[in-house]
This record gives C-alpha cells, sequence and structure tokens, in this order.
DNA sequence: TATATTTACTTGTAATATGCAAGTGGTTTA
DNA sequence: TAAACCACTTGCATATTACAAGTAAATATA
C-alpha cells in the first residue's frame, strides 16, 4: 500500500495521520475490549463497518505498527488480531475519551463500570490494564 | 446544519461523531495553543486545510458546543473563535495524543518543552493549562 | 469620498473516499 | 463430497474532500 502522507510534523497532525478517521479508534476499542478479534467480530460492532472499509483500516494500522496479525490457534480459516505495544500505548488515551464522553453524553450502563474504576485512580487503572493487555499480546 | 447522527451509544464512537476526522482536532490544537483565532488564523496553519472544510467544521464544532464564536474587539470584520469550557475538557486527550506521538514519531524541537512539562507532571500540566484557557474564555 | 484591500466565508467542480451488495477462494464442518 | 464459514475483494452509486474562484461586508488607503 502507499505510505502514510505526513500532512505536517505537528505530534497530533502525524497521530491523526494514524488513527484520525471515524472508524480506526472503533477498532482499537474492540481491541482493548476484547484482547483479539476476528474480521467477523469487528464486523459484528456495533456501528456497522462496511467490509471494504474494515479491510483497508486494518492494513493501514498494521503497516503502522498498531496492531498485528497473528494466526488463530483453532482455524486456518480465521485471523487474529490484536494490539502491539504501540496499540496498547494508545490506552491513556482511550480513557480520556472516556472520561470526557462520560461527562458530556448519557454512556450505556454496561459500560459505566470501567468508567468508573478509572475515575477513580487513573493511573492505577491504566498501570493494570496495559500489564492486561500486554499479557495476551 | 443537519443533527449529528450516532452510529452508537458507545462513548468512543459519539466522540468521534464530534471530532473524529482528519481536521478538528487540529482546529481544536490551534485553539488551545493562541486561546483564541480568527479564520485566516487557522487558514495559515501548516496543514493547509481547504476554506470550504474549514467552514463546515468550526460549524460543527460550533453547533456541538466545543467552540465559540465572539466578537472581535478590533474590527467587526473579524471573528474570533474560542473554546468552550467542553472543548477545553479535551485538554487532557490533546495531551495524551502529544505523549503518544512523543514515544512514536520525531517532534519538531519548539513542541518538546510543553511535553516535557505534561510529562514532567501530568496532573498539574493540566490543571494549570486548563486554568489559563479558562481565563481568556 | 472613491478605491483598494482585508476578512469571512460560499460556490462550482473534479478527485477521492465511503457505503452497499455481491462475489471469490481457501478452510472447515456435516 | 457438498455445504457452510471465513477473510477478504470487486463493482458501482453516493457522499465527502480538495482546489480554485467568487462574493459581500468591513476596513484601510489615496
Amino acid at each position: 500500500m502507499d505510505t502514510v502522507k505526513k500532512r505536517s510534523d505537528c505530534p497530533i497532525s502525524c497521530s491523526l495521520d494514524v488513527w484520525g478517521d471515524k472508524w480506526s479508534l472503533l477498532i482499537i476499542r474492540d481491541l482493548m475490549f476484547a484482547k483479539q478479534c476476528t474480521y467477523g467480530d469487528f464486523l459484528k460492532s456495533g456501528e456497522r463497518i462496511a467490509t471494504n472499509i474494515l479491510a483497508t483500516r486494518l492494513q493501514m494500522l498494521e503497516e503502522n505498527g498498531v496492531i498485528a496479525k497473528l494466526s488463530h490457534p483453532d482455524s486456518k480459516a480465521k485471523v487474529l488480531y490484536k494490539l502491539t505495544d504501540k496499540g496498547i500505548d494508545l490506552l491513556p488515551l482511550m480513557v480520556e475519551i472516556n472520561l470526557w464522553a462520560d461527562k458530556y453524553f448519557t454512556i450505556p450502563a454496561e459500560r459505566k463500570a470501567m468508567i468508573k474504576e478509572a475515575k477513580k485512580d487513573k493511573e492505577a487503572f491504566i498501570k493494570a490494564y496495559t500489564k492486561e493487555l500486554k499479557r495476551v499480546s
């Protein structure tokens, strides 16, 4: 595929060049929740990503070292995706998005527990959850 | 303009519906750095946003309560944009993006000082800088 | 006071990206 | 051995973006 074209050297801009679209962070979210996902798992997510978009985003995120493919233990027909360390390092960002959303949107009940935990002791939560994510990867 | 169409109730998804595109966070970045910007200031930024895109993004961000217009003290021809409290609350998110980028990209020298300060004591930095942003708004 | 310039946009149009439906080719299950 | 599953690809209509040019009000200049 084609190389990512940088718009500038600004750290925000460079970051957006990697995951700054409507879908990438949702893929990363799925991987942070589920630790590992198949292609089909992503398609089943609530936001109904189109299959061609999913394919190009997965490719893009892999090229940028945010996610990695690994072979599925059960079947050669399946592919497992997981976060790399670079992807796991997006956890603090993900937490902050959740906290912002918690302040300005109505959050579904099943998501409140994690947000509450992150609010109680942010650093501790991130440390513990990072460890858990790295254990799987 | 048309209402934002939610893809799901997920906090990440809802947040992305507001600022999850290639340009919105750059607009917010400019406002966090400069505190107040005119339309022309945004156009002058390094990433060269197209004027029609800028206009629609500013409108979108204003509709979503992230930024606000105010009259320019010098001239009726000029318009000043600033962050609302909701926009200022994106500072922790912005800091985390910078920290992630600092780890994985080459950061321009002139941006390193702020990142260093944020790394030294994140909470203190956010608190102090939030205060400064609110002072202007 | 007339004219030029600045400012914040808008409009038109071509290029690109997205979204949807259907298809493909290996792999696994029955 | 056929049907079903899985991870994609392909084709095409629609939507979004990018680029260039234009507009109207406000201000600066002659």
